[in-house]
DNA sequence: TTGTATGCGTTATCAT
DNA sequence: ATGATAACGCATACAA
C-alpha cells in the first residue's frame, strides 16, 4: 500500500495525502483530512520509512552508541549502561523516534555509520577518550550528545554529573566516620573523569590534613572481577580500613573479594560505591554509594538532543547533574 | 557524495559503480573494479542506506523487540534481558546488520513497525503471551525468531531452553539435600513457560513421594521487590526450608527479604535461582542456580534468524537449549 | 485548497 | 563488460 493508492482511493492527488500524513492541516480542508484519514485507517496504510528518509534527508533514527569494550564481554554486562539504554529507548519512542544501538570503536566507523543512515541524533555513552570530537562534529550533521565525557571541545553537547563532588562526598563521609587510610579504587583508564574523581578524593583528605598516599590508589577493570582483584591488593595493606570506588559494580566485587581474604564488610573494611545501581540496594551488605540519578541523566540527554534537533536552542552545551550520597550499610563508624 | 559523482570521477556509468559496491564482480572487469574502489576509498564514499533500502525493498535492520513492562521501569532493569541484548547487537554487527531496539506491547504496533521499516529480521525477547503469532506472521515478511516463547504456532521460529528440566533439577537437588517443604516462587504471569517450570518442580517432588502443596506456590513480579515480598510470605510458613524461583533476580530479592524477616540464607532458608546471571556469582551468599547459557541462546537465535534470511533453511523451527545446575552457596544440606 | 513536476540515491531490467 | 532508463515511495517547490 502506497501513497499513490491511497490518493486514488480518495480521488485526490498524492500531495494531499502526503500533507495529511504530515499533519500539514493548513494546506488541506478539514473535510478531505477526515476522508483521507478514514481511508488510511481502513487500509492500514503506513508510510514507508526508507522513502520518507530518502526524500526528507533525515531518518527518525537516534543512535545510541556504546563503547566496544573487553574482548568477549558485552557492554551490557555493565548494569549502569544497560539501565541508561533502557531509559533512553523509552523516551525516544515517546518522541516518535527509533533507537538504533551500536557498539563502536573508531572515529571512521562512527562517521560512516552516522552518515550512511542519515542519523538525526546520537547519544554517546561513556565515549572513549581517544576519539577526536572536533573532527567528528566537522564531518557529520548529526546532533550528538555525549554522556560522561570530558572531551575538550566547546561545541560538543555534554551531560555530566559532578564527578568531583561524588568522591569528595564519599571520602568526607568516611573521614567523618573515623577512617584515615582510605583506598581509592578506580578504572584503569586514564581520563579526565577519573582524574576529577581522584581530585575529589584527594581534596577531601587534604581538607582534614590527611596525607594522600599514592600506594592507596588501585586501578582495575570496571567489573566485578576488577573489584575482587582490588580487594586482594587492599587486604595486603592491613592499615587500610576503607575504600571508595568509581563504580558500584566494583564495590560489590570488593565486598566479595574481601570475603575471600577473610575480611568482612563493613567490620573490617568499609566500602563506598558510585552509581547507585538497583542491585546495590539488595546486595549484602547494602551498599553506601553516590547516587548519580541515572534517570535524570537520561532525560537531560534526550532534552538536550531534541533541543538541538528541533532547533529550539535554549539549553547550554554543557549540563552538569548533581550527585548525593546514599547512606546504607557498607560503612562502619570507627568512632 | 553519491554514486553519480563517483561514476563521473571514474568515467563510467552508475551501474558499474553499483555493481562494484555490491561485489558483483562477475559483471565488471577486474581493472575497473580496482579503479572504482580506489576512487571510493579516496573520497570516503558510503552508500546511502535509505536509497538502498528503498530500491532493494530491504533494510539491513534487525529489530530486537522487548516487552513493554511495568509502568516506569525500563526493561533493562532485568539484567537477563540486558545481557542478551548486548550479545545480540554484537553478533548482528558482525553479520553486517544493524540493531534497532524497540519496546512494544501490541500486535498492531509490531506489524506497523516491522513493515514501515522493511525490517529484515526480528528477535522477540520473552514475548507476551497475548500476541497472536499466526496473525503476526501472516501480515509481515520479516523473519522472526522468538526467544522464550511457547506460542502455539508451528511456523514460528523459536529458541527455548529446557524449562521443565531446569526446575526439575533444582527441586531434585533440594530434595537430595534433605528438603521437603519447598516453595515455588514464580512470575505472576500465566504462561506456558511458568507452567512447564511448575511441572518440573511438581514431578521432582512426586518422584520422591512428596505431596505437592499449593500453599507453597508464590507468585510475584519478576524483580528484586517481587523476591522480597515472596520472602515475607514464605517466612510466615515456618515449615518451609527451601525455595526455588524462576529468576535469579527474584532469588536475590528473597535472600534480602529473608534477612528482613530475621532469616538467613542458607541457614534458615535455602534458595535456588534460575538464569545464572553474572551478579549471582557475586552476591552473598553466592547463588546456586540453573544456568541457561545466555550466550548460546543469543547465538542460536542469530543462527536461526540468518538461516532463514539467507534462505539456507537448514535448522529446525524450534530449538531447545539444555540447562544445568550450578552449585554454589545458597543451599543448606539438611542431612 | 489542491495538483503537477521533479528529485532524493540506489538498484533492476534490458540493451549494447 | 558496460550503459541507459525506469522504478522504489515520498516530499519539496511551484503552479493553478
Amino acid at each position: 500500500m502506497t501513497i499513490k493508492e491511497i490518493a486514488e482511493l480518495a480521488g485526490v492527488s498524492q500531495m494531499t495525502v502526503s500533507n495529511v500524513i504530515n499533519h500539514k492541516y493548513s494546506k488541506v480542508s478539514k473535510k478531505t483530512v477526515d476522508k483521507i484519514n478514514k481511508i488510511i485507517e481502513k487500509n492500514n496504510y503506513i508510510p514507508n520509512r526508507s522513502a520518507r528518509n530518502l526524500s526528507s534527508q533525515s531518518s527518525k533514527i537516534i543512535a545510541i552508541i556504546v563503547p566496544l569494550i573487553y574482548n568477549d564481554e558485552s557492554f551490557f554486562s555493565d548494569p549502569y549502561t544497560a539501565q541508561l539504554v533502557g531509559l533512553l529507548e523509552k523516551d525516544l519512542r515517546k518522541n516518535g523516534y527509533f533507537a538504533m544501538i551500536r557498539s563502536i570503536s573508531t572515529l571512521e566507523e562512527t562517521v560512516s555509520f552516522l552518515n550512511e543512515w542519515n542519523i538525526d541524533g546520537a547519544i554517546f555513552i561513556f565515549p572513549k577518550a581517544n576519539i577526536d570530537v572536533k573532527n567528528l562534529l566537522d564531518r557529520v550533521s548529526t546532533k550528538i550528545v555525549f554522556i560522561d565525557s570530558y572531551q575538550e571541545c566547546d561545541d560538543a553537547l555534554v551531560i555530566n554529573i559532578d564527578d568531583y563532588k561524588g568522591t569528595y562526598l564519599s571520602t568526607k563521609y568516611l573521614i567523618n566516620n573515623g577512617h584515615k587510610n582510605i583506598a581509592f579504587v578506580s578504572a584503569n583508564s586514564n581520563n579526565k573523569l577519573i582524574e576529577l574523581r581522584y581530585q575529589g578524593y584527594k581534596d577531601a583528605l587534604l581538607e582534614k590534613n590527611i596525607a594522600v598516599n599514592s600506594d592507596y590508589y588501585f586501578s582495575n577493570e570496571i567489573c566485578l572481577n576488577g573489584g575482587i582483584e582490588a580487594a586482594r591488593a587492599i587486604a595486603e595493606k592491613k592499615e587500610i580500613t576503607a575504600a571508595i570506588t568509581t563504580a558500584d559494580i566494583v564495590a560489590i566485587g570488593i565486598i566479595d573479594g574481601a570475603r575471600l581474604s577473610g575480611l568482612s564488610v563493613p567490620q573490617d573494611l568499609s566500602v563506598i560505591g558510585f552509581d547507585n545501581l538497583t542491585i546495590s540496594n539488595y546486595c549484602y551488605p547494602k551498599l553506601t554509594t553516590i547516587d548519580q540519578n541515572i534517570a535524570k541523566k537520561g532525560k537531560m540527554a534526550i532534552d538536550l538532543l531534541f533541543d538541538r534537533i528541533e532547533k529550539r536552542n535554549q539549553l547550554p552545551n554543557k549540563i552538569k547533574i548533581d550527585v548525593n550520597l546514599i547512606e546504607r550499610q557498607s560503612v562502619r563508624n570507627l568512632k
